[in-house]
DNA sequence: AGCACGCCGACT
DNA sequence: GTCGGCGTGCTC
C-alpha cells in the first residue's frame, strides 16, 4: 500500500492525496503516471507528483476518507523533464500545476472513460503503414553567410550544452534552410529529436513540404490546433515514444514530452502567437528558452526583427548572434522603400474615399501593364470600422463591448451587410437610418480590406482583384487556394490585412502598398513601434522575391514621414533603429529593462473590480512589498473596458528584478483566493510578462 | 471548476 | 404545496 499525491486538473493550488493498492493495481505508483481517481462525486483523472509509504494527512488532525486510486492511464508515466517543465510553468504563470499538465497534454486523457478507445485507437494506427509522403530532395546551395552560420551551429550542437543563439536574416536570407540544414545533422544521430516552433501552422502549410524536402528520410510529425483529438493523440504518443524526429508544432508543443529533444528552433521568435491570451497566459518562446536550458540543449531563436527583449539579450552578450544580410535567391533583390507624404499629395477626392492616393493609383497601373502583380496591405478586416451618423454623431457601439461595430459589405458568402463586434462576435443587421435620429444619411469612417477592394475594382475594372483576409478564408482549405490563384498569377492586384505578411513567397508581386498605418506610429502601446517595425519588414520582404525582381517598390503612405520606423526600414541595418527604441524604453523604464505583471479582474462592474484590486495593491504593498522592490499601480480599467457585457480592470506590478517579482506574485496569490472567495462572480487572473494591455 | 446543499420567491 | 433561483462551501 502507498499514498500519492495527485495533481487534478481544478483551479486549486493544492494536492490531493489517495490511496494505492497495488493488490489492484498490481504494479507499484510512478511518479508522472496518470491514474483514474474519484474527486468529490465525479470520476476524473490525475497525475502522481508525489509518492509515500505513509499517509500525510492522518498526521495532521483532519481525518479524511482517502480515496483509492481506481484505474492507470495505459500510457507511459510523464517523465521527469517534462514535470520539471510543468511545475516551472505553474510556479511563473501562477496557474495549479493539474490544470498546466492537463491543457498541456491531448484532452481525451482528461476523461478516463475514453482511455480505451484511445488505446485501441492507437494501437490499429501503428499497425498501419504511414502514409507515403511525396518529398522531392532538394538539395539546397549556400551562400558564405549561411554556411558560416551553419557551421557554428553544428560545432555547437556537437557539445552537448546550453547556449540561445538569435539567426537574424533579412526575409529571403534563407534562415528556414541555414536551420533545417542543422536540424538535419542532428537527427542524422541515433535518438535525436528537434522541436521547430513556428507561429500558426494553418497560415504555413508548406513548410511541412519544406521540411520534409531538405530534411529527406526523417520522420517529421505536426502539431497544431486543427488536428483531430485522435491525430493528436498518436502524433503526441509517438513523440513521447521517441519517435518522430522532427515536429513541428505551434505554441502548445512547447509542452510535449519529447523523448529526445535535442535542439529547439523558435521561427520568428517575436511573433505575439506565441503568447497565449487566455487560461494560462503563457510565451511559448520563453517557455521553450526555459526548457532547453533545463535539458542543456541549444535553442536558435530566428527572425528578421528580434523582439526588444532579445535584442537587448544580443547587446548583453547572452545570447550568441547569428547573422545573414543578402537575399539568398539568385537575381532577387532588396526593393526600393519609398515614403509618400499623403499631407502633401492633393486630398483627391479618390483619397478622401479610399484612402489612396492618385501616385499609388499610378503605380499599380504600371505594374499590372507589366504583367505584375501590386498588392495592398491594410491590417482591418470589412469595409469600414465605424458607421456614424453626422447629424446626431451616433456611431455603431457594441451594446456588449467599448468598441464599435464594424460595417461588413455583402460578399459571396455573405448575403447581407452586416455591423459585427470583433470583440464579442455580435452580428447585426445594418441600420436603414440612424437609430438615434431617423437620419437617412448614414456614413462610414475609416477604411477596411472591403473598402479598398470595392475601391479599386471601380478604378480597374478590367483587373482580376481579390481580397485575402479571415472573411474571405473562413472554410478550411480556402486560405491556400486563395494563396495559389496568386502564386499561379490569376489575379492582378492582392488586398489583405497581416494574413499576406506570414510565409508565403510571392515571386510575382513587384509593388507593395501599405496604408493606414499612422494611429501605429503613435500609440498608447509601448510596443506599437516594434510591432508595426517587423510587420513592415515582414510585408516588404513579399515583394521583390522573383528572378526579375529589379522594379520591386515598396511604398508606404503616411502623415508622418519623418518619423525613425522609415529610415530604418530604409537602411538595411536594422541596429541603429533597435539602438533608440531600446534607449527610449531604458529612459521610460519599459521592458526588457523592467520586468511586468497584470493583475486582471473581470466582472459586471468596473467599481467593484477597482475595489478588490485596490484591496490587493494594499495587501501588497503593506504586508509583501515593505522594501519596495516592486512598484505597483493603481487599478486602472484595461485597454478594451468591458468585452461581452464584462467589465475589465487591472493592475501593473513592475520591478527590476524578476525575483522580486514572483516572491510578490506568489504572496499576493493567497490574497487573490481569498478575493475570489469573497467576490464569487469576479475571476481574478494574473499574467506576466503581457504585451496588450 | 463542478457539484450539492440550502434557503426564499412565483408557479401548475 | 413544489420547482428553481444562485449564494456558500467543499473536493483527498
Amino acid at each position: 500500500m502507498y499514498f500519492v499525491q495527485v495533481a487534478i486538473d481544478v483551479p486549486l493550488y493544492k494536492l490531493f492525496e489517495y490511496s494505492w493498492d497495488t493488490t489492484v493495481l498490481i504494479v507499484k505508483p510512478a511518479i508522472g503516471q496518470i491514474v483514474e481517481v474519484e474527486f468529490g462525486r465525479k470520476k476524473t483523472s490525475g497525475i502522481v507528483i508525489e509518492i509515500n509509504e505513509e499517509s500525510l494527512i492522518q498526521k495532521e488532525e483532519k481525518t479524511y476518507n482517502i480515496k483509492q486510486v481506481l484505474k492507470i492511464a495505459p500510457c507511459k508515466p510523464i517523465e521527469s523533464n517534462e514535470l520539471k517543465l510543468y511545475q516551472f510553468a505553474s510556479k511563473y504563470y501562477l496557474r495549479p500545476l493539474g490544470e498546466v499538465i492537463f491543457s498541456s497534454i491531448p484532452s481525451d486523457w482528461k476523461k478516463p472513460t475514453k482511455w480505451d478507445l484511445i488505446k485501441k485507437s492507437n494501437e490499429k494506427k501503428q499497425g498501419k503503414n504511414q502514409k507515403a509522403v511525396n518529398s522531392t530532395k532538394q538539395i539546397l546551395s549556400f551562400n558564405e553567410e549561411q554556411l558560416k552560420a551553419i557551421n557554428v551551429l553544428n560545432e555547437i550542437s556537437q557539445v552537448q550544452s546550453y547556449e540561445i543563439l538569435l539567426l537574424k536574416g533579412i526575409t529571403g536570407s534563407g534562415k528556414t534552410a541555414v536551420y533545417l540544414e542543422w536540424i538535419k545533422k542532428i537527427t542524422e544521430g541515433e535518438n535525436k529529436q528537434c522541436l521547430i516552433l513556428v507561429p500558426e501552422i494553418n497560415l504555413t502549410p508548406q513548410l511541412e513540404q519544406t521540411v520534409k524536402n531538405i530534411c529527406i528520410d526523417r520522420e517529421v510529425v505536426i502539431l497544431h490546433s486543427n488536428l483531430t483529438p485522435s491525430e493528436r493523440n498518436h502524433a503526441w504518443l509517438k513523440i513521447q515514444a521517441g519517435e518522430g524526429q522532427i515536429i513541428v508544432g505551434t505554441r502548445l508543443s512547447v509542452f510535449t514530452p519529447i523523448k529526445n529533444l535535442s535542439a529547439i528552433v523558435i521561427d520568428e521568435e517575436h511573433d505575439n502567437s506565441y503568447k497565449q491570451q487566455d487560461g494560462m497566459r503563457y510565451s511559448a518562446r520563453d517557455v521553450a528558452v526555459w526548457r532547453a536550458a533545463n535539458l542543456k540543449i541549444p535553442v536558435l531563436l530566428c527572425s528578421a526583427t528580434p523582439s526588444l527583449e532579445t535584442w537587448q539579450k544580443v547587446l548583453e552578450k547572452k545570447i550568441k548572434l547569428l547573422e545573414l544580410s543578402k537575399r539568398a535567391k539568385q537575381g532577387s533583390t532588396i526593393p526600393i522603400i519609398e515614403i509618400i507624404d499623403i499631407k502633401k499629395e492633393n486630398k483627391s477626392a479618390l483619397f478622401k474615399e479610399i484612402g489612396i492616393t492618385n501616385y499609388v493609383i499610378e503605380q499599380i497601373r504600371q505594374t499590372t501593364e507589366r504583367g505584375k502583380q501590386a498588392l495592398i496591405f491594410i491590417n482591418r478586416r470589412g469595409f469600414a470600422p465605424i458607421l456614424a451618423c453626422d447629424a446626431c454623431n451616433w456611431k455603431s457601439g457594441c451594446k456588449k463591448c467599448s468598441t464599435w461595430k464594424v460595417l461588413h459589405k455583402k460578399t459571396a458568402t455573405q448575403k447581407k451587410a452586416t455591423l459585427q463586434c470583433h470583440h464579442c462576435g455580435l452580428i447585426e443587421r445594418v441600420p436603414e437610418a440612424c437609430p438615434e435620429c431617423g437620419n437617412q444619411d448614414i456614413k462610414t469612417l475609416g477604411l477596411g480590406t472591403q473598402k479598398i477592394e470595392e475601391g479599386i475594382e471601380k478604378i480597374f475594372n478590367n483587373l482580376r482583384i481579390l481580397r485575402i483576409d479571415t472573411d474571405a478564408t473562413r472554410k478550411k482549405g480556402e486560405a491556400e487556394e486563395l494563396f495559389q490563384k496568386v502564386h499561379r498569377n490569376e489575379v492582378d492586384v492582392i488586398i489583405g490585412t497581416q494574413m499576406l505578411s506570414k510565409g508565403h513567397d510571392f515571386s510575382n508581386v513587384e509593388t507593395v502598398i501599405v496604408i493606414d498605418i499612422d494611429k501605429s506610429l503613435y500609440s498608447a502601446d509601448f510596443r506599437a513601434t516594434e510591432k508595426m517595425f517587423a510587420q513592415l519588414v515582414q510585408v516588404a520582404g513579399r515583394g521583390g522575391r522573383g528572378k526579375d525582381s529589379s522594379n520591386s517598390k515598396i511604398i508606404i503612405q503616411t502623415e508622418f514621414p519623418e518619423h525613425e520606423i522609415f529610415s530604418a526600414l530604409k537602411n538595411e541595418d536594422i541596429k541603429l533603429f533597435y539602438k533608440q527604441l531600446l534607449q527610449e524604453r531604458s529612459t521610460a523604464h519599459l521592458p526588457p529593462f523592467v520586468y511586468q505583471a497584470l493583475i486582471l479582474a473581470e466582472s459586471k462592474s468596473q467599481e467593484k473590480n477597482g475595489e478588490a484590486l485596490l484591496e490587493l495593491k494594499k495587501y501588497l504593498e503593506e504586508v509583501v512589498n515593505p522594501s519596495e522592490s516592486c512598484l505597483i499601480y493603481d487599478p486602472i480599467p484595461r485597454g478594451i473596458q468591458r468585452v461581452g457585457g464584462i467589465e475589465r480592470t487591472q493592475i501593473l506590478i513592475e520591478s527590476t528584478n524578476r525575483t522580486k517579482l514572483q516572491k510578490s506574485l506568489e504572496k499576493g496569490l493567497d490574497y487573490n483566493e481569498y478575493l475570489k472567495t469573497k467576490n464569487k462572480s469576479m475571476r481574478i487572473i494574473i499574467e506576466r510578462d503581457p504585451i496588450t494591455f
